[in-house]
RNA sequence: GGCGGGUUGGCGGAGAGGUUACGCAGCGGAUUGCAAAUCCGUGAAGACCGGUUCGAUUCCGGUACCCGCCUCCA
């Protein structure tokens, strides 16, 4: 069996990836709080997680992977969404709105990471269905001594914890030096974060026995990768700014609350994602979503080729310069896998790339390699998700060019016999013009719509 | 202040202690009415300073610069 590594946040070293039950490999990747549309840094961990879905799926079985992805659907900002519309007069109770604002969310979500060529996981719990098991997880976390109720929140005790900062490499101690946590008079102490907060009327709301209230952040994740995974499970991963505080949290919760597991063995991170060399943001005018690039015509796989260039532990930057490339990279592989019957098999080489720690980018060099072979890269790249036949639209003509190639064609024959070739030059100068793609051989005239392809500035054809 | 990541040829971007990464662009050639596309060939690197070593871009230490996290965030 192919050896997988992978490099283990909590250890911060490549490790030999040991299932703890090879017929029943277990993933949770942190999924999107479904407030807005996804922009295009949420994408990268479903990308990655993706390649890293169908590798595990390739080397221990399809029905022997188990991917769990959450939605976040409590949180502040779909709550003001909510409220937003009801103050607008919109029918229905806040849990009722708030409920029509995430399924919308959500649908655009799955359209977009669709776009992408992103399996979808096997179970995409909503935190809004587990909130018994979350209240359950809470009062185990009383019994025990890790949390404490007061005034209405209930917090964890953070010092009862042992190993608290293991995972992100820091000391109680140290944090407490940074001070920039949040002092509050139902806090013992400051660093202690929210389990359970009380809602008021303005706010979606569950009775518990600390009185009508909603989970903190963290407490979720716990809660449903316990009941989908169990107490213990292979791979848990997200982006790297989640790393601190958020996985920190779920693994002091979790492992407090079931002391018999051992919650995540192996944590992935993928780092951040920049925009022509800065950090995506709306006040620096480069920020954007997936459906804004797509809406622009780059097409999902476009988008998936230029992330897996880059390693997923170092940040990517997305530049209009990297997707030209990517197009252009996968317009000629398309064109060589067209109509080939794949291989049966993926090639060794990508295997061994993606194995080696998800090293994408090498496997991206390793199909290059492989163009005398179409039905080999076929099969190979669809190890990453590229050159499925369901992504390839977008290499389609554009227009019927079909008229104007015979009409050059003719231009030619005609000036090839006259030794005059003004008139098919200004012709073919007329179709480049419109971003039109002119191929001329011995046999025969080929025209392909490019990149700024505009049919309204098409020459006549007189 | 604390924690973490990065710095490779014109650009993007990997692996490996000693042998060509790869892609794009460039250059030369084949081909073409001219181009494009395609094919063949080709130059070019490892932030800086030390150390280990027969040998380091690859390991270790330091410096500089860039970036992220520590607050909602993928």
């Amino acid at each position: 069996m192919t050896e997988l590594r992978l490099h283990n946040s909590k250890t911060r070293r490549k490790e030999v990836f040991a299932p703890i039950d090879p017929d029943d490999v277990r993933m949770y990747l942190c999924g999107p709080t479904v407030y807005d549309r996804a922009h295009l840094g949420n994408a990268r961990p479903v990308v990655v997680f993706d390649v890293l879905y169908r590798l595990l799926r390739h080397v221990y079985g399809e029905d022997s992977v188990t991917y769990v992805r959450n939605f976040t659907d409590v949180d502040d900002k779909i709550n003001a969404t909510a409220k937003a519309r009801k103050d607008a007069g919109a029918e229905g109770t806040l849990e009722q709105l708030i409920h029509e604002r995430t399924v919308e969310t959500i649908g655009w979500y799955h359209a977009d990471m669709d776009a992408l060529g992103a399996l979808r996981p096997d179970a995409e719990p909503r935190a809004t269905a587990y909130i018994g098991a979350m209240i359950a997880m809470i009062e185990r976390l009383i019994l025990s001594g890790h949390a404490y109720a007061k005034d209405g929140h209930v917090l964890f005790r953070v010092r009862s914890y042992q190993d608290y900062g293991a995972l992100s490499g820091r000391s109680v101690d140290d944090m407490i030096a940074g001070a920039r946590v949040e002092v509050a008079p139902f806090k013992e102490d400051p660093l202690d974060f929210v389990l359970w907060k009380p809602s008021d009327e303005e706010l979606p709301g569950w009775n518990s026995p600390w009185g009508r209230g909603r989970p903190g952040w963290h407490i979720e994740c716990s809660a449903m990768s316990y009941e989908l995974l169990g107490d213990t499970f292979d791979i848990h991963g997200g982006g790297i700014d989640l790393q601190f505080p958020h996985h920190e949290n779920e693994i002091a919760q979790s492992c407090c609350a079931h002391p018999e597991g051992s919650f995540a063995r192996y944590w992935l991170h993928n780092e951040m994602l920049q925009v022509e060399g800065k950090k995506m943001s709306k006040s620096l005018g480069n920020f954007f979503t997936v459906r804004d690039l797509l809406d622009r015509g780059i097409p999902g796989e476009v988008i998936r080729f230029v992330f897996l260039q880059t390693h997923y532990t170092k940040p990517m930057d997305w530049t209009a310069e990297k997707a030209a490339q990517a197009e252009a990279v996968l317009r000629k592989w398309r064109g060589l896998v067209a109509g080939i019957e794949p291989a049966p098999s993926p090639a060794p080489s990508v295997i061994a790339a993606l194995s080696d720690d998800l090293n994408t980018a090498g496997a991206l060099a390793e199909l290059h390699a492989m163009t005398g072979d179409p039905a080999l890269l076929k099969t190979s790249a669809r190890m990453l998700g590229l050159l499925e036949d369901h992504m390839g639209d977008w290499v389609a003509p554009k227009a019927d060019l079909t008229a104007h190639a015979d009409h050059l064609a003719a231009l030619r024959a005609t000036a090839m016999q006259a030794k005059d070739f003004a008139p098919v030059d200004a012709f073919k100068a007329a179709l480049l013009d419109a971003g039109v793609e002119v191929r001329m051989s011995k046999a025969g005239v080929e025209l392909l719509p490019g990149v700024g392809f505009d049919p309204a500035r098409l020459p006549p054809l007189n």
